[in-house]
RNA sequence: GCACCCGUAGCUCAAUUGGAUAGAGCAUCAGACUUCGGAUCUGAGGGUUGCAGGUUCAAGUCCUGCCGGGUGUGCCA
C-alpha cells in the first residue's frame, strides 16, 4: 500500500469512528479502489457495507461520511456521488509520493522484504522424450514469471523443473531407440532426432502392439533399480535431453532452482506408499492399487500402483508433495499445468485430504488453456505432435526475430548491435503473447497476429522503454534526485502518476491469482499513458525546474516499465 | 452419459472478484506541429455481455435450466 493509501485509510478510519462504526468495522468497509470512471476522482469507496454498519442509507451515510473527511495537504477533496464517495490527492502530493518512492525502489517497485511465504513453484517440466514445442511454452513462461513475482514480493521460492524423465513415455522413446537409434545422427540434433523416432514409434505401434508390452517391460526393469542395459539408456538419454532443452531455456531467460524430474522420486515412492497405507486409504482394486475418492466427490478412484507392479503419475506427485514439505516447508505448492490434466490435481490433493495431511491445503493446481493453430477454413484446432506437424519452439522464435530484424533495417537502420536487440525484441514478443490474457483462454496462434507489433505487444512495451531511454540519454545529465525537483511541476501527469500507482496492486494480484496477465495489462496501460504524456508534453526544451521533474518522471516510468517486464521474464532493451 | 472450463464489438481480449455510463487492441475510416524515437499519438463508427428465469438496493460477474464450443473421464503423463 502506498503511503498516500495508507493516509487516506487513516483519515477515513477516524471519520468513520466518530461516525459511531467500530475499528473493526471500519476496516472491513473500508474498500479502496479506483473508481471505473476517472472523472469521478483518484480513489472510490463504496459506502454500502459501511453504512449498512452503521444502520443508514448508504447515500446519507456516504454524504456524512465525505463531509467528515477534510482537505489536507495530501488529499484534495472528498466528495459523495450517490452511495460512493470519491476522493482526489493534491497533485502534487501524488507526485511526490509516487516517484519518490520509485526512485528510491521501495516495495512494491522493488524487491519486498522477505513476507514469510515459502512458494514451491513447479513449471516447464516437459517430457523429455518428447519435442520441445510452442505447447510447452505455456507452462514454462508462466511458470517463469510467478517465480519472478513471487520473488518480488517477498517470497522464498523454489522454482522447479518436475522433468518427465520416468514412467511410459520414457520407456517408449527408450524402445524407439533400442530399435532405430543412431548416436551420431542423435548427437547431430538431438530434439528433432527424438521427435522423429518419437514419431515413428507412433506409427509402427499401430500395425505392433507388441511394441508397447515391450516398452512396459523395460520400464520394468528400468523401475527394478538394477544396473542393467535400460538404466544405461535412461541415463544417457536424459542426459542429452537435458542439453537439448538448455536452448530453449536460454533463449527464453528461464531458469530453475532445482531439476528434479519424476525419476528423482523413484526411491520415495515406496515411502509414500507407506504413507498412503498407514492412512488406511489404500485399496485393492481389479490388481491395481487405489485410493476411492467419492467420498471427495470424484467419482474416478486415483490409481498408486498398476497391477503390474509399476507406479504412476500420481505415485511420483504425491512422493514428491511429502518431499517438498520436508524439505522446503512450503506455504504454497503450484502447479503450472494445463487445464487438461485439472482431474489429476484434484485428485492428488483429494487422497491429501483423505488422509488428513495438512499439507492438503497448500497444493493448487495453476491451469492454463491450449495453443490452437488456425485451419484453412478458418476454425481453430488444437496443436497435435502425434500428426506430425509440431512447430517447435525454435521456429517460431526465429520467425518473430526474422521480422524485427526486417522492421529495425526500414526504421532505425543505424541502430548499434541490431541482431542482438531483434533477438530479445522477437523473443519477447513471442512471450508477451502468451503472458497477455488470462491463463485459461486457449492462446490462438496466427501467424499475421502474431507478428504484427502494432497495438498491445511486448514491442509497443518495449517501444516506450527504448523511447524513454533515448529522452533521458539526450538530456546528457543525472536523473535529477527527489530533493531537486518542485513537484507542481508535475500536475498536468496525473494520468501517468495514478497509473503507476497501480503498479502494486497489480503485482499482488497477479501473485494471488497466479495470473501475470496483470502485470502484462499494466505495463501496457502505463506505456500507453506515457506516450500520450509525452506527446502533449515537451521534456528536453522545457523551462529548466519542469525539465528537472518531467526527467525524473521519465526515469520513473521507465524503471516501473523495465521491472514489470522483468516480472514477465521479458528484457528492456535502451535502444531498439 | 457424467464432471469441469469457455461464451462480452466483425476478430482477439479487459472489466480490481457483486458496484457508478461494459473498456482496450486489431481491422475500417478521418486526422497529427517535417518526430525530445511515427514500432507512436488524436478522433469516429461498432454492444439486448449465448438464451430464459431467479437472488439482490445493485448481476457481464452469484443460483437454476437450456443452447453452442472445448477438455477430461481406472492401469499414459
Amino acid at each position: 500500500m502506498s503511503e498516500l493509501h495508507r493516509h487516506l485509510r487513516t483519515v477515513a478510519r477516524t471519520a468513520l469512528e466518530t461516525l459511531g462504526l467500530t475499528a473493526e468495522q471500519a476496516d472491513a468497509g473500508l474498500r479502496l479502489e479506483p473508481p471505473k470512471n476517472k472523472d469521478h476522482g483518484d480513489v472510490a469507496l463504496g459506502a454500502f457495507q459501511l453504512a449498512k454498519a452503521a444502520g443508514k442509507a448508504p447515500p446519507a451515510f456516504a454524504a456524512e461520511l465525505a463531509q467528515r473527511i477534510p482537505a489536507d495537504d495530501v488529499i484534495a477533496s472528498a466528495t459523495a456521488a450517490g452511495p460512493f464517495v470519491n476522493f482526489k490527492f493534491r497533485r502534487s502530493a501524488l507526485a511526490r509520493d509516487v516517484v519518490t518512492a520509485i526512485a528510491q525502489s521501495q516495495a512494491p517497485y522493488g524487491p519486498a522484504a522477505a513476507n514469510g511465504q515459502t512458494v514451491c513453484l513447479d513449471f516447464s517440466s516437459p517430457n523429455i522424450a518428447k519435442p520441445f514445442h510452442i505447447g510447452h511454452m505455456r507452462s514454462t513462461v508462466i511458470g517463469n514469471s510467478l517465480r519472478r513475482i513471487h520473488r518480488h514480493l517477498g517470497a522464498t521460492v523454489h522454482g522447479i523443473n518436475h522433468l518427465g524423465d520416468w514412467g511410459m513415455p520414457f520407456a517408449k522413446m527408450m524402445t524407439a531407440y533400442m530399435h532405430w537409434g543412431n548416436e551420431q545422427e542423435l548427437a547431430k540434433a538431438p530434439m528433432r532426432y527424438m521427435f522423429e523416432l518419437y514419431k515413428r514409434y507412433s506409427n509402427e505401434v499401430k500395425t505392433n502392439p507388441g511394441l508397447d508390452d515391450e516398452a512396459a517391460r523395460h520400464f520394468q526393469a528400468l523401475e527394478s533399480g538394477q544396473d542393467n542395459q535400460e538404466r544405461r539408456m535412461w541415463q544417457f538419454l536424459r542426459d542429452e535431453s537435458l542439453k537439448a532443452f538448455q536452448g530453449p531455456y536460454d533463449r527464453l531467460g528461464v531458469t530453475f532452482d532445482h531439476i528434479t524430474g519424476e525419476s528423482f522420486f523413484e526411491d520415495k515412492m515406496a515411502a509414500a506408499m507407506a504413507r498412503v497405507t498407514a492412512a488406511g486409504v489404500l485399496e485393492k482394486s481389479e490388481g491395481a492399487e487405489i485410493v476411492d475418492l467419492k467420498a471427495q466427490g470424484i467419482k474416478a478412484p486415483c490409481l498408486l500402483r498398476k497391477s503390474d507392479g509399476t507406479t504412476l503419475y500420481h505415485t511420483r506427485d504425491l512422493a514428491a508433495v511429502f518431499y517438498r514439505e520436508a524439505t522446503f516447508h512450503p506455504t504454497r505448492i503450484l502447479y503450472v499445468v494445463g487445464a487438461e490434466q485439472k482431474l489429476h490435481f484434484d485428485q492428488l490433493k483429494a487422497v491429501l485430504q483423505k488422509m488428513n495431511e495438512p499439507i492438503a491445503a497448500a497444493v493448487e493446481h495453476v491451469p492454463f488453456g491450449l495453443v490452437l493453430s488456425k485451419t484453412a477454413d478458418g476454425n481453430w484446432e488444437k496443436f497435435a505432435s502425434r500428426a506430425g506437424n509440431a512447430v517447435f519452439l525454435d521456429e517460431i522464435l526465429d520467425e518473430a526475430v526474422a521480422k524485427v530484424r526486417q522492421i529495425i533495417r526500414d526504421k532505425n537502420p543505424d541502430l548499434p548491435d541490431a541482431d542482438r536487440i531483434a533477438e530479445q525484441v522477437g523473443v519477447s514478443a513471442i512471450v508477451f503473447n502468451d503472458l497477455k490474457n488470462s491463463r485459461i483462454k486457449d492462446v490462438k496462434f496466427d501467424w499475421d497476429s502474431m507478428l504484427n507489433f502494432d497495438g498491445e505487444t511486448g514491442p509497443y512495451v518495449q517501444y516506450a522503454c527504448a523511447r524513454l531511454a533515448s529522452i533521458l540519454r539526450k538530456a546528457e545529465a543525472p536523473v535529477p534526485t527527489p530533493e531537486q525537483v518542485d513537484w507542481t511541476c508535475l500536475e498536468d501527469a496525473e494520468r501517468v502518476l495514478l497509473t503507476m500507482l497501480e503498479f502494486g496492486t497489480a503485482v499482488q494480484r497477479a501473485a494471488d491469482q497466479s495470473e501475470p496477465s496483470h502485470v502484462t495489462a499494466h505495463a501496457i496501460a502505463l506505456a500507453g499513458e506515457i506516450h500520450s504524456y509525452l506527446r502533449d508534453h515537451r521534456v528536453l526544451d522545457a523551462e529548466p525546474p519542469v525539465r528537472a521533474a518531467r526527467l525524473l518522471l521519465v526515469d520513473a516510468a521507465r524503471r516501473v516499465l523495465t521491472t514489470g517486464l522483468f516480472l514477465l521474464g521479458i528484457p528492456a532493451p535502451e535502444r531498439m
